[in-house]
RNA sequence: GGUGGAGUGGCCGAGAGGCGAGGCAACGGCCUGCAAAGCCGUGUACACGGGUUCAAAUCCCGUCUCCACCUCCA
């Protein structure tokens, strides 16, 4: 069975039959970088590497490209309002949105080229555009000229004529309130450091060039999956594509648009004032690795709407799966990550149902539980390795180096052996059958942060998730 | 007004003409000194109203509600 992956363009399912076979290029726009990344954002960049990783495991070889764009009306706003330069706003929250996909064990891309870096590209562009037609230069930039191009509106259904008008405010010199700016003249007010010469005066990118010189430079005319999410298919994707086709590109075969995360009914955004980032989550108690077990749960396709109860529901069921894994480890040995079984394998062909393989992961930790409790050592081990397998494929393998902390698991040797002096008071408690010794010395550790739980094999301890 | 999508058991969440995905919570049982973990079992769900069909959560028509986009946005 092949991979089958929605197609916005499309609407519809269709195989995925890359350009070149066995290697796959996708281009995923990343963020503006006005503000640090809440988690709806990060759900993006999850959705997106739960395809690359598919791919990736099923021999494909992927280059990955994610851009920052740098520059942009807000950065530049708040570079005024705070009086620094708009790059170094750009920059602090470029960091932070790095370590956020760090922490959530996000495949760092082939390349993350930056809008500001392709200057040049986008003049190239801009030039093959005047030049064919489809641009034109106006007192205050240069635009496309939407009426050129008949196929504008296709990619995300929107008929030219029944569009609202834009409530752009400010008068532009645009032939058509439709016509989008892709290169901007300076402004009054505007910092002016965030200007380059060009050969049509001296300004600053308008959005989406720069995703078309981007696109261009990495993947070439013509690349297989553009990836977004839902809310930028118009007018940023239309745009886009509306730039390079008419430049002569063939630009993107597929396009996969992901959905929005919601908080209160309404699309997680700084603008709402609804956002939640990686630290407010773990304020909560709950781990990088089970937000993205959440995060990543439910069908790329589907909204989330966020609540604190879901995410600790969903907090509670990876611990399910992480507790069989450790405690299988822990009876089987080290295992690695071994064959994964098929209904995962059809569920991810599936366009991605995230949602389906998480049954089926659930489906074999049951087995091993099962093999476990009938002390069948060799099915618990292929257990194991399936569902380290599968787990890795979705980046949530708890014992992928990824996650591991250094200074926890130093520190764990230290906590063992003095956990061992007081188990081994409560067995000689139990021996004598003096419970209430025996109790003792458990609650006093469960007091500590230590959860002492018998099993066949004799006690075994875990430091407590909760607070 | 235009475009796209969604309403599933107490909760989360897949599925998309006929066999109750999976998880969380609950209850009963097994195991355990007691727990915990685990295993087994229980629940009869598909917004509403019509229709098509031997059979509809799934198809068709209508209604209601919600989300996203048409303005910056993953």
């Amino acid at each position: 069975m092949t991979l089958r992956l929605y197609d916005t363009a499309t609407r519809s399912v269709r195989d995925f039959t890359p350009r070149v076979a066995g290697q796959a290029s996708i281009y995923l726009c990343g963020l503006t970088v006005q503000s640090p990344p809440h988690i709806g954002h990060l759900r993006s960049g999850i959705n997106n590497d739960v395809l690359r990783r598919w791919l990736a495991f099923n021999g494909t070889e992927v280059t990955f490209v994610r851009n920052v764009t740098d520059i942009d009306d807000k950065i530049l706003v708040k570079a005024v309002d705070q009086d620094v330069p708009f790059w170094s706003i750009a920059y602090a929250n470029e960091v932070k949105l790095a370590a956020a996909y760090r922490a959530l064990n996000v495949t760092a891309p082939t390349y993350e080229p930056r809008a500001t870096g392709h200057i040049p590209e986008m003049h190239e562009l801009i030039a093959m555009l005047i030049e064919r037609g489809h641009a034109y230069v106006a007192e205050d930039g240069v635009y496309f000229d939407v009426k050129s191009w008949p196929e504008y509106g296709v990619l995300s259904g929107q008929k030219v004529d029944e569009m609202q008008s834009t409530g752009e405010g400010v008068e532009r010199a645009k032939r058509d309130p439709r016509d989008f700016a892709l290169w901007k003249a300076p402004r009054a007010g505007e910092p002016d450091n965030a200007y380059w010469p060009s050969p049509w005066g001296r300004g600053r990118p308008g959005w989406h060039i720069e995703c078309s010189a981007m696109t261009w430079r990495y993947l070439g005319t013509e690349f297989d999956i553009h990836a977004g999410g839902i809310d930028i298919m118009f007018p940023h994707h239309e745009n886009e594509v509306a730039q390079s086709h008419a430049a002569g590109m063939p630009f993107a075969r597929y396009w996969m648009h992901n959905a929005m995360l919601n908080l209160g009914g309404a699309k997680m955004a700084k603008s709402v004032g609804n956002v939640l980032d990686v630290v407010a989550i773990r304020q909560l108690g709950v781990r990088p690795i089970e937000l993205r077990y959440y995060l990543s749960g439910p069908h790329y396709r589907s909204i989330i709407e966020y609540s604190e109860d879901s995410l600790r529901e969903a907090a509670a069921g990876f611990q399910r799966i992480e507790n069989f894994v450790q405690r299988a480890t822990e009876v089987v040995g080290p295992t690695a990550p071994g064959v994964l079984c098929a209904e995962f394998v059809e569920a991810l062909d599936d366009d991605l149902n995230t949602s389906a393989a998480f049954g089926a992961i659930h489906d074999v930790v049951r087995e091993g539980n099962s093999a476990l409790a009938a002390g069948d050592t060799a099915a618990a081990k292929g257990a194991l390795a399936g569902v380290r397998g599968m787990l890795s494929v979705l980046g949530i393998d708890p014992l992928d180096a990824s996650w591991a902390q250094a200074e926890a698991a130093d520190l764990r040797s230290t906590v063992d052996a003095l956990v061992q002096l007081a188990l081994q008071q409560r067995a000689d408690a139990r021996q004598r059958k003096d419970w209430a010794a025996a109790d003792a010395v458990r609650d006093q550790l469960k007091q500590a942060g230590v959860v002492v739980e018998d099993t066949p094999h004799g006690p075994r301890w875990t430091i407590g998730s909760d607070q």
